[in-house]
DNA sequence: TTTATAATTAACATTTTGTTAATTGTTAAT
DNA sequence: ATTAACAATTAACAAAATGTTAATTATAAA
């Protein structure tokens, strides 16, 4: 059928892919957690050898999505070649298309984020397009010159992650199976600013009673462990309870 | 440039217009209140005098987002188009862009929310490719045979604004800047099914605590209604108040 | 043995809930 | 005038949940 409208001139689909490092920062003591952002390197020439649009400034993982697929499919498919990460569970948060956000032309992109375990990143690979492959701090990736709009995309997905982790169980992506409450309070404060989660004693009493996580037993006995203390602390994995919260209840919902 | 990228054939913006339509029930009682969606009916020719894609089906307002602005902006003027109505709250929820979605090809469409008042939606007019304009209830709206995938937009705008009113002050866009507490349950119960709010009780005594809200007062005395029962209510207002809910915590942060 | 430390528990005063049962103010019908 | 009806409130109170401070516990290392 005739193209009768004036139409975008591409279609691009960006990955936010956060992690958050833990850092060894002593014996018997639970580690710092940081958020991080992986961030690439756009290189010199694109795969046709012609100059690359942004060439070495540092990007958002993404591209242009094909017409057999959707914008969220690219995301897939990107993730997996940049990273070699597969089965992330990645949510799309916004639609960047203002006139002039791309050189190019009148190009649209969907933004997504996803949530990768620091592990998985360890197994990333430089692809043709992309020079560098590395992770950020969040202050450190919005001091860089970064490509396109991506300043504001990534502005824009730290306040989504922020608002899933208060909302949701998202930070079981962020967690091994089994966790102790520390770890939990660790991920949780690399994101979240509120009294009742660091300040421990308020924390270690109330986690436990959390509808969405349960104590993990073996052999009929509680199974602890000592990864980060020399008290062996109770293990903890989540259930598949949502919480559901609202503005006119406190108590939670499933 | 020259065009590199196979590229989109079309970029929509679709709106999900919602109000809740107030049925007066009888005297001196609140009014049973509705969640209503606006949809409009495809005209049989477009404005070229063709005949128009997915004629005569019922659809989402909305239409193709020009070089110039970006989705939201025509979102915002297709409402005006539509409706007549201007400086609405809207809200961006979703992408569709399955391979498919549209006949005509690879057409993009971003959807978006809205909710107006009631009152607002008298001034709409039926524009050139609008045949017809008219309110549905949801159930109602699900069961036509809507042009394109409007049917799934819509079940996920309803699921956006279950969310929306459940974590934010969305309330007040159903209201009229002074309310009472019958009303606010009102317009609650039309979307969110829960017992601290169907039960008056509970939230009658809970309602006046609400960080959010607060006591009207004229010539320093509290300001009542009578408008829907004998005994003068107290009227409330809401403030600035942002409420912060996390399933971490159980009172409100603001 | 002792010390240090993270994890946990205890105890308790304070706040918030959920519920049931009154009260109040006002209209409309005796 | 009285009274019935009824939505909107308020009262009262037991049950839960919260915030805080102060123990306790288990273990590694000195």
């Amino acid at each position: 059928m005739k193209n009768k409208f004036i139409t975008p001139e591409g279609y691009t689909s960006d990955i936010a892919v956060f992690t958050i490092t833990s850092e060894q920062v002593g014996e018997y003591k639970p580690p710092k957690k940081e958020l991080k952002i992986m961030l690439i390197k756009r290189s010199e020439l694109n795969h046709e050898g012609n100059p690359n649009m942004e060439a070495g400034k540092w990007a958002l993982p993404g591209g242009f999505v094909r017409p057999e697929e959707t914008a969220f499919q690219a995301a897939e498919r990107r993730l997996t070649e940049e990273t070699g990460v597969e089965g992330l569970k990645i949510k799309h948060f916004g639609v960047y298309d203002s006139p002039g956000r791309d050189q190019r032309g009148w190009i649209i992109s969907n933004a997504h984020y996803v949530i990768a375990n620091e592990a998985d990143l360890r197994t990333r690979k430089t692809t043709y397009d992309a020079s560098e492959v590395k992770l950020f701090t969040l202050e450190e990736a919005l001091e860089l010159d970064l490509a396109f709009d991506h300043q504001t995309i990534i502005e824009d997905a730290l306040w989504f992650i922020k608002k899933d982790m208060a909302l949701t169980t998202l930070a079981r992506h962020f967690l091994p199976d089994e966790f102790v409450i520390s770890e939990l309070q660790g991920v949780l404060l690399t994101v979240l600013d509120d009294p009742s989660i660091s300040t421990d004693a308020a924390f270690f009493r109330k986690a436990p009673t959390f509808p969405f996580i349960e104590a993990v037993s073996e052999d009929g006995k509680l199974k602890k462990s000592k990864r980060y203390s020399k008290t062996p602390a109770q293990l903890y994995q989540f259930n598949d309870y949502q919480p559901i919260v609202s503005v006119y209840r406190n108590k939670l919902q499933g």
